[in-house]
DNA sequence: AACATTTGACCCGC
DNA sequence: GCGGGTCAAATGTT
């Protein structure tokens, strides 16, 4: 019934973005030739680069044979109907489904903005968990049919830190979430921006990521891709801004592109701790640009990690390279 | 008025 | 039966 349409579309855009990434620090790198030190980061960003494509190929090989989950079946047609609290008579039966019978990714990172038009539709304590779990549907979900889906889930350890889960791929239009897509192929300019944004203030996202490969008929590269897809925003305010700007960066996500929504959204998972204001953070070229990177090169092994990237955008003192 | 979030209730899988 | 995921009325904001 969902408009099932892109499948390996958004896989074959990471790998698009990631050439292209490569190619412009090639560019880089010729023109900062003269200078070693610029020379030897933009080397080790190729180097990245490159991993980062080989691994994504590798994953998509490996995942390839190993889908199989098909589509969940709405089972409930005539099954559940609510009580309703006020008193109304049969609601529409739900349609559950478990989360993880679509494609999934879970990544833990700073900035849970990500471009896209969330709607939340529901919010959960946790067991074990110190934050509850906030449920976001995208907002296109009636008008475009659109199955995208995020949990939002402060993490524990690192109360800065959010773990955030992506469910499905987003088949809609959404305009301001198409429009990365667009920059970026087009416009070297705006691909550099996009290096420079990775974050300043601590937005970093963080290395973990995990995909889960059951899919439905869409594959799975789509989790990835569609973290790949998700747009620097207009981002001005972002880098010197304090965290009262923030909100108003985020404010042009929310499909009402009200402020009130940004701070809803913000308050949405931070809701323990109302001091977290930093949620909405305005960074999200943090996330749209970088994460895809960060997401493919299992930086397990220590030697790619987002936080170079920023170190290389920003010199926040990561003077890594 | 329209749209978003909040929140308690409901439903389902384990 | 419990816990997690979703629904939808109530409420808030613009």
């Amino acid at each position: 019934m969902v408009a099932m349409a892109a499948a390996a579309a958004p896989y074959a855009q990471v790998m698009e973005d990631m050439r292209r990434g490569r190619d412009l620090a090639t560019q880089l790198q010729a023109l900062l030739r003269d200078s070693p030190e610029a020379g030897r980061l933009v080397d080790r960003i190729l180097h990245a680069m490159s991993r980062t494509i080989e691994t994504a190929r590798a994953a998509a090989a490996a995942e390839e044979g190993s889908e199989g989950q098909s589509e969940v079946t709405c089972s409930g047609s005539g099954a559940g109907k609510r009580k309703a609290a006020g008193g109304g008579g049969d609601k529409r039966a739900a349609c559950r489904r478990r989360a993880h019978n679509s494609s999934t990714v879970t990544v833990t990172i700073k900035d849970i903005e990500d471009g896209h038009a969330w709607r939340k539709y529901g919010q959960k304590e946790i067991q074990n968990s110190k934050h509850p779990k906030a449920y976001f549907r995208c907002t296109h979900k009636y008008d475009q049919q659109c199955a995208a889906q995020r949990q939002v889930q402060r993490c524990d350890d690192d109360p800065d830190a959010f773990r955030v889960t992506y469910i499905g791929v987003h088949t809609c239009r959404d305009p301001a979430a198409i429009a990365p897509v667009v920059l970026h192929s087009s416009d070297e300019l705006h691909a550099g921006s996009r290096l420079i944004s990775f974050a300043p203030n601590a937005s970093a996202t963080t290395a973990s990521t995990t995909t889960t490969g059951n899919t439905s008929q869409q594959g799975d590269h789509k989790g990835a891709a569609l973290l790949a897809g998700l747009r620097p925003l207009k981002q001005e305010a972002g880098a010197g801004a304090g965290a009262g700007e923030q909100e108003e960066v985020l404010s042009s996500l929310t499909p009402a592109g009200s402020s009130a929504a940004a701070e809803a959204a913000r308050n949405a998972v931070a809701t323990p701790g109302p001091d977290q204001g930093d949620v909405t953070s305005g960074l999200q070229h943090c996330y749209g640009g970088g994460f895809a990177v960060a997401d493919m090169a299992h930086l397990d092994d220590g030697t790619f990690d987002l936080d170079d990237l920023v170190g290389f955008g920003f010199d926040q003192g990561q003077d890594e390279f």
